[in-house]
DNA sequence: TTTTCATATTAAGCAAATCTGGATTTAAGA
DNA sequence: TCTTAAATCCAGATTTGCTTAATATGAAAA
């Protein structure tokens, strides 16, 4: 038994598949397969019900993620605090105004626990301006959307990859995205951050005349509007998790679906390398399904 | 990481050198200096200090062996209780009484905390009558010791590899092992068992006569006997494991030290094999540093 | 009912990892 | 200083893990 194999066991409970949880760890869907298999003999039981598709967790296979994920928890605390005393200081971390700026806290509390000697500087800012602090120093890291100009001398790797869901009132009963779209009121998001330019582009590409009532710049807002029937609009996946299902009508926004990432940029050369790398692991692991790791 | 690389870390701990360690996890010293080179590459920590011989566990090292501890663990637990859904009912077991047999209540109630469902019916009796009932499966299993001659539907798998050590009174200032034999007063262990005849024929192997003053029949009451300052006698090293260093002097017994076995004996076919290799894992880790995995 | 699609598994091959065996190095004891 | 026992290094053999391509399978759509 090994990390690796409860990695892709915790993977494919939290992407659904086999394929995505391949995607997530970084190998073919045949090499978690084995995995899988190599986990199951040892433990001798069946982890998955394999007659349906997906493959569902059997009540041992439930009973092992539990098993993976304290493993997998000992094991990274065990390397963290191994490694901790190296990491002290302070993280000076900038970030766009963004919604994925409620997952931030939840990745700060736990970098926190695994190293109370480290603390995070905070500060928002727009992405053209966290960039060029990152660049002169003056930030050992930023999150920021996909760009697509990045400084040669940094680099930026996504944490986030999540794909954007047309939404509209409960009782709507229509479920084709360019119909909605052309014939319900639409919320359009205004702002100069590059999801804007992302849904804009999109609805252009398809050559869609959205019957516009209202421009708001704050994802949350845009949710509260739809919720109350005041039109439709287009949102990120993060800004749904904490919803019920029911509260709206989900549709795949853009063919094929479009996707955001959210990303960390920071120098290529940097003595907070490690640490902003632990950073990115964590973001990740919270981002649940969506998460990408390096 | 994986739990092999974990079992010999612990192995490493329990037998004090990689060499011994390497025999108990049935690997080569190449192979387990490798592991934990491996394992110090993971982690970015030195977990030995290897200025001296044997390497002493650095500070970073004790911490991963808790982690490694808490994970086999985990592992262990989880696995048998996977697979304790089909573990039930009674096992017949059979032991010699020796001193081992201190070691067997831990390990009894280690095997019921893993598997609620079995119960354990424990039988003591001489090693042949023992042999005999498991051979006719009114035994499931018995803890004998080495034996010249099992029958061929019958397997013996030591679990306990101990030396013997010839223990004298704390104020004995000779150190050699002869001199002492011959010149103090014997206190020689009578029992029909196989450990009283290992004795004696590395006696007579040596041609030393004996200064017998008592023969006596348990080991425990042997081992009271010197520490009283009555003579000095051979014991196995189970014997003196809750002993202080400082209650007696303990010196090699036999050229090379002699070295007793305890093992299981089972049938070769059997339904209960499963859990009662199980119960071999158990009785080799309560054994510590002399135990003996399959 | 048939076809299509997406996903999981199987089989084969290759590269990497792990283990063994022998040689060398090193610490400790005589 | 020499000897002994143990750890490490090195090279080769074996095993393991991953990829790729082909096949199988379940679910959904036509």
């Amino acid at each position: 038994m090994d990390t690796r194999q409860l990695r892709s066991l915790i993977a494919i409970a939290t992407h659904g598949t086999f394929a995505r949880a391949a995607e997530a760890v970084h190998l073919t869907p045949s090499a978690v397969s084995q995995q899988i298999q190599a986990l199951e003999h040892e433990l001798g039981v069946l982890l998955f019900e394999r007659s349906s598709r997906p493959p569902k967790l059997t009540p041992q296979g439930l009973q092992a993620i539990d098993m993976a994920r304290e493993i997998l928890r000992l094991s990274d605390d065990t390397k963290s605090s191994l490694r901790g005393d190296r990491i002290s200081g302070t993280l000076m971390l900038g970030s766009v105004r963004s919604s994925a700026l409620d997952l931030l806290p939840a990745a700060i509390v736990q970098m926190r626990s695994r190293y109370p000697n480290l603390k995070t500087n905070l500060r928002i800012s727009l992405s053209s301006t966290l960039i060029a602090d990152v660049a002169s120093g003056h930030l050992d890291a930023a999150i920021v959307a996909e760009h697509v100009s990045i400084p040669p001398a940094l680099r930026w790797s996504p944490f986030l990859r999540e794909p954007l869901w047309l939404i509209a009132p409960a009782d709507t009963k229509v479920t084709d995205p360019k119909t909605l779209l052309a014939a319900l009121p639409f919320i359009r998001f205004r702002s100069s951050v590059p999801l804007a330019n992302l849904i804009d582009t999109e609805i252009s590409r398809q050559g869609i005349t959205t019957n516009d009532i209202a421009e708001i710049d704050t994802i949350g807002s845009i949710v509260t509007c739809v919720r109350h029937g005041m039109g439709i609009s287009v949102v990120p996946h993060v800004a749904l998790h904490e919803l019920k299902e029911e509260a709206l009508v989900r549709l795949p926004f853009g063919e094929p679906q479009v996707v955001r990432q959210i990303g960390i940029v920071e120098r290529t050369v940097s003595p907070r390398g490690e640490i902003i790398e632990r950073l990115h692991e964590v973001l990740a692991q919270v981002c649940g399904e969506h998460g990408v790791l390096r």
